[in-house]
DNA sequence: AGTATAGCCGCAAACGTTTGTTGTGTAAAA
DNA sequence: TTTTACACAACAAACGTTTGCGGCTATACT
């Protein structure tokens, strides 16, 4: 069975196409008679407008890419499932990509979303992803771009990021008011300007109200060198535990587990989340909340503003809230 | 800037707009010299063709639909993945659609595929979806339609499932060959073929081998029930565990913290799983590993099988394997 | 020299819309 | 009755491709 088109309605009704046309967009120049005529027939013939022609016709097509690093992941799901959610209630629709983390896909991707003529795109960089080239041409082409979470340094790009900065301090202060002395503290890779504002803060917020602490950072890569840094490191009796990522935290909790450490009363620990990992343990692990969801809003938000000509490029960072678990 | 066509490369030079068409496909037609003058400029110019006016012209449009409870998922995202890689590898793009387990969004999914005019759909039921009109009317338009993990119990669809009865019995061979005796079994909501099939396959399993086998089947539907359902049936002192799902694995495991329980020594557990979380833990859990990714290219290899032209309705299932943690 | 045969390329229609312009018929105003 | 106006609907071009068919030129064959 084939589709039903403008055309075959028209035929069958012994009118143009162009009056069908204008009666399915409730058009002032139809009379409601004809309208309803035609209304009605559509129906029947489940008439569904063909996306291909109109946006050829229109030359813009409704779709925004997505450029993640990996899909199976609980932070960038949700930021997905926010985009998704907008997209559909404000008729767009989504096309996901992946990168996994390396720039050589990602210039693929881009690639890609320009033969698809996308109407904007969101993106997250990857690690070494150091030029920006690609994504300037889109802007030549009219097409918005909107950074999320990883985003470049510089440039005139609009970004929304979680308030890095915030959620460090935010964590350091928890572990001050708990009046702990010997910190451990599991960063990420230090090239990622996300790693670098955390550090920062991080160290800050702890040398300010330094009486007597010690605090050792760590810079590690994956889950597994977290574990193991964590089996060196355990020796030591660290009182409190930072983890800036789900990642680091689920190879540390292997680590204390393996050495049947009590939570919290051997030592506390704390990590900077989308809070579907902490909540996995028990106790559950108190953190700092960094809603993927609400990045996702934000970045939609913004690039509908784009969408709708602002030129002001924006740069907007998520509140974060500190959410209580039994681990401190 | 606006973007380059074939007139607008015809125009420049001088020649005709179905030569340069004709030209960049590497049609016999054209001659060497005039396909290099034109696949030059064409690189010069950035042509990409307008997939658009392509897919308007060839009626098709390299577009999948995949419709899932939900994004944010371990199982399904590596589902997703697989399904993406496939779908890029082949030329095709993809478009993401989440149902939330609700009947209502999965229709209001099938009605956007088909505004789309996608070339075929993947399919994941909702829990009380009991309807499949939908999907017939996708068939009766010529779209394949491939179910995966919640299937239809019956019709004639392509279908592809992790293999509900092997995994089960794999899990509870596991169990009996440790000479457990007390069993606590974990299902989800009984009313999923998912769930029978794994009922039934565990059950039968312990009976062909019941010498004084203790097995109590329990039924969950979230986390936060098996924890509770946990905290109550620990008390008893069982000496085996089986999770039917991640989901619930992690409700018991908390259970199991909770009350500083020693894995394996007091209890072993064991779950049909991804493969993720039973990482998480130290031990690390054993499990009977149901692969999204694994499931996502065999239903891309069933849908490519559709495409072109096997009429033949394929019900395949993956094969299981039992990953050793140190859980039991 | 005349005809057949390639080799190379252009014409034009079609895919399904949207929309500016033009063309009817009828009713109201002059 | 003639003009003016308006409500309604059709015409046609355009969006960027693809592709069957036909046309032209030059070479090869009789």
């Amino acid at each position: 069975m084939t589709s039903t088109t403008l055309k075959k309605i028209a035929e069958v009704l012994g009118l143009s196409i162009s009056t069908i046309s204008r009666a399915l967009k409730n058009h002032p120049d139809i009379s409601e008679k004809t309208k309803q005529k035609i209304v009605e027939l559509a129906n029947v013939l489940e008439y569904e407008p063909n996306v291909n022609a109109i946006h050829l016709r229109n030359k813009s097509n409704n779709v925004f890419g997505i450029i993640v690093p990996s899909i199976s992941n609980y932070f960038y799901d949700s930021f997905i499932a926010a985009v998704e959610e907008e997209s559909r209630k404000n008729n767009y629709s989504l096309m996901i990509l992946q990168s996994g983390d390396k720039t050589e896909a990602e210039i693929q991707n881009i690639k890609l979303c320009r033969q698809n003529r996308i109407t904007g795109l969101f993106s997250c960089l990857s690690t070494d992803t150091k030029n920006y080239e690609a994504y300037s041409k889109l802007k030549e082409l009219n097409i918005p771009v909107v950074f999320f979470d990883k985003v470049p340094e510089e440039g005139n790009f609009n970004k929304v990021t979680v308030g890095d900065t915030l959620a460090a301090t935010l964590a350091a202060k928890a572990i001050l008011s708990k009046n702990k002395k010997n910190i451990l503290a599991f960063f990420g890779n230090e090239n990622l300007s996300i790693t670098k504002k955390r550090v920062a803060a991080f160290k800050q917020t702890c040398n300010e109200n330094s009486e007597g602490i010690k605090l050792t950072i760590l810079h590690v890569s994956s889950s597994l060198e977290a574990e193991n840094m964590g089996d060196k490191l355990l020796m030591k009796k660290p009182d409190a535990i930072f983890c800036m990522s789900d990642e680091i935290l689920t190879g540390v909790m292997k680590s204390i587990q393996k050495k049947k450490l009590n939570i919290p009363s051997d030592l506390s620990i704390i990590a900077i989340s989308n809070g579907f990992i902490p909540k996995l343990y028990y106790p559950e692990i108190t953190y700092v909340e960094t809603s993927g969801y609400k990045l996702g809003k934000l970045a939609f938000a913004s690039m509908l503003a784009c969408l709708n000509g602002s030129t002001i490029i924006q740069e907007i960072t998520t509140e974060s809230i500190l959410v209580e678990g039994g681990s401190m």
